[in-house]
RNA sequence: UCCUCGAUAGCUCAGCGGUAGAGCAUCCGGCUGUUAACCGGAGGGUCGUAGGUUCGAAUCCUACUCGAGGAGCCA
């Protein structure tokens, strides 16, 4: 019995011999030596199989092995300059665990279509593997920086029973008797746990029926959800410039070899640090208008806007106060001026649009009342919602981050199906 | 929903009116340092579906199906 160990952790083993398990993703053999290249989700290492050293029976398993079976190596690890990670195994020997006949995923290429077909497979692959690992690093930097201010982790529920914005179609479900709807956002669940608990976040995921069908959109995405009491809009955008920047510098210190894997130009990255460029509605529309974009102050961005605007700059660029009558209905007016809201959406460099969407909340009863009314919001839905204005009711403020979004960005994807393990788009529910 | 493009071997594609092709994968053989290894050989096809034009259609036309890119909406 030779200690298990895994590919991450070989270079604490140089000299002596340990058990790997994992998966065969390569084979190159010449006659009387065999590159097996074995995978186990931590790394990737060569192991050398010589005929002569391991004898005529180990050297004919290794050589039925097929890509992606399943074994078990023991074998010596040795420091070597030839190997891509700096080391590689003597095989000693080799336990065959599950066979693999006519793997569909080869080494060469492979269009969209076939490798979102084969997505439970795809997902083996370096490069996926590496953008999986860095969203999980996304996420668990996200998490620290709020668990480190005393935010408290909040689960919204996924079954509601009306819409948040009432813009969106939402997919809708039978809930015995009832109508339900799955959720496009925990907002107005986490105003209430604000209230509860001072300051909140939620991760999970939100669903949006919309027909889009473009590299920044997903049917199912996830959206991290912080909401805070007492929080100003300005305090608000303090927040998140400080959140954006702690997430991405912690990608870039813990990630490295993730991000050469998938081939991410870090120097866009590193300059990503507070305070960000901030501009006013006002001012991106006249900026517009002098690039000679046929854009009116009322107008909603479009994405080549939104690409160029953010393209001025090297970091993330806030366009706050946008009007009134195009942002939702919960959001604070400017009390200097009722026709502006006290929002701001946050635009990711290269082209990536929209990342963060956040606002101050209206916390006075009467004028949440009147914006269901003009809405035609029915109170049977939304009751609960405006009753929170009506029992210590303080200014609160909030934002949702789409995180598929971030991750394409700080990974540099051409599409956000690949920042997703198993994305759900327009026409595509399978695997 | 709209606009654009595509569908030929398991995969990626070429062929664009006259006998269905290549590379990779698979199988067989060779090779003691390969890096998407290489060299030789073999098997592998209802050319997305339906109709039309033509002596003859993978190729031209029409409709449909499926997919991709973009727009709108959004995160």
């Amino acid at each position: 019995m030779y200690p298990v160990t895994t590919i991450h952790h070989v270079g604490d083993y140089v000299g002596q011999t340990v058990t790997l398990r994992g998966w065969l993703y390569n084979k190159r053999s010449s006659g009387k030596i065999q590159f097996l290249q074995l995978r186990d989700g931590t790394g990737v290492i060569q192991c050398v199989a010589v005929k002569n050293e391991v004898g005529e029976e180990i050297f004919e398993k290794c050589s039925k092995l097929t890509q992606e079976s399943s074994l078990i190596v023991h074998g010596v690890v040795r420091q070597d300059e030839r190997a891509a990670g700096g080391y590689e195994i003597t095989v000693l020997d080799v336990e065959p665990v599950g066979e693999s006949v006519d793997y569909p995923i080869t080494l060469k290429e492979h269009g969209v279509d076939f490798l979102l077909d084969h997505r439970h497979l795809w997902i083996r692959t370096p490069r996926q593997r590496a953008i999986l690992k860095v969203r999980a690093e996304i996420m668990r930097a996200m998490a620290d920086f709020l668990d480190s201010r005393e935010f408290t982790r909040v689960d919204p529920p996924i079954l509601t029973p009306s819409s948040a914005e009432g813009t969106t179609e939402l997919f809708h479900i039978k809930y015995f008797d009832e109508d339900a709807y799955l959720t496009q956002s925990g907002q107005m669940y986490m105003e209430a746990a604000a209230m509860a608990l001072g300051k909140v976040y939620s991760m999970g995921p939100t669903f949006r029926a919309e027909k889009s069908k473009t590299r920044r959109h997903l049917i199912e995405f996830w959206m991290i959800e912080p909401e805070m009491a007492f929080y100003t809009h300005e305090d608000n955008v303090k927040l998140q410039e400080e959140f954006i920047s702690y997430v991405v510098q912690h990608v870039l210190s813990h990630c490295e070899s993730e991000l050469k894997t998938i081939g991410r130009d870090i120097s866009k990255l590193e300059s990503v640090k507070p305070p960000f460029p901030r501009l006013t509605y006002d001012d991106a529309i006249a900026w517009l208008q002098k690039q000679g974009h046929d854009i009116q102050w009322g107008d909603d961005f479009g994405a080549p806007h939104e690409t160029e605007l953010a393209e001025q700059f090297d970091r993330p660029v806030f366009i706050e106060k946008y009007p009134t009558n195009i942002k939702a209905f919960y959001m604070q007016p400017d009390p200097n001026r009722p026709e502006v809201v006290l929002c701001a959406d946050l635009l990711a460099p290269e082209g990536y649009g929209e990342i963060i969407g956040g606002s101050e909340r209206i916390h006075d009863y009467d004028l949440l009342k009147q914006r269901f009314e003009e809405h035609n919001l029915p109170e049977e839905s939304y009751g609960w919602y405006l009753e929170l204005r009506k029992y210590g009711s303080v200014p609160h403020s909030g934002f949702g981050i789409g995180l598929e979004r971030t991750v394409a960005w700080i990974c540099g994807l051409e599409h956000v199906r690949e920042a997703n393990p198993f994305p759900r788009m327009l026409y595509r529910l399978y695997p």
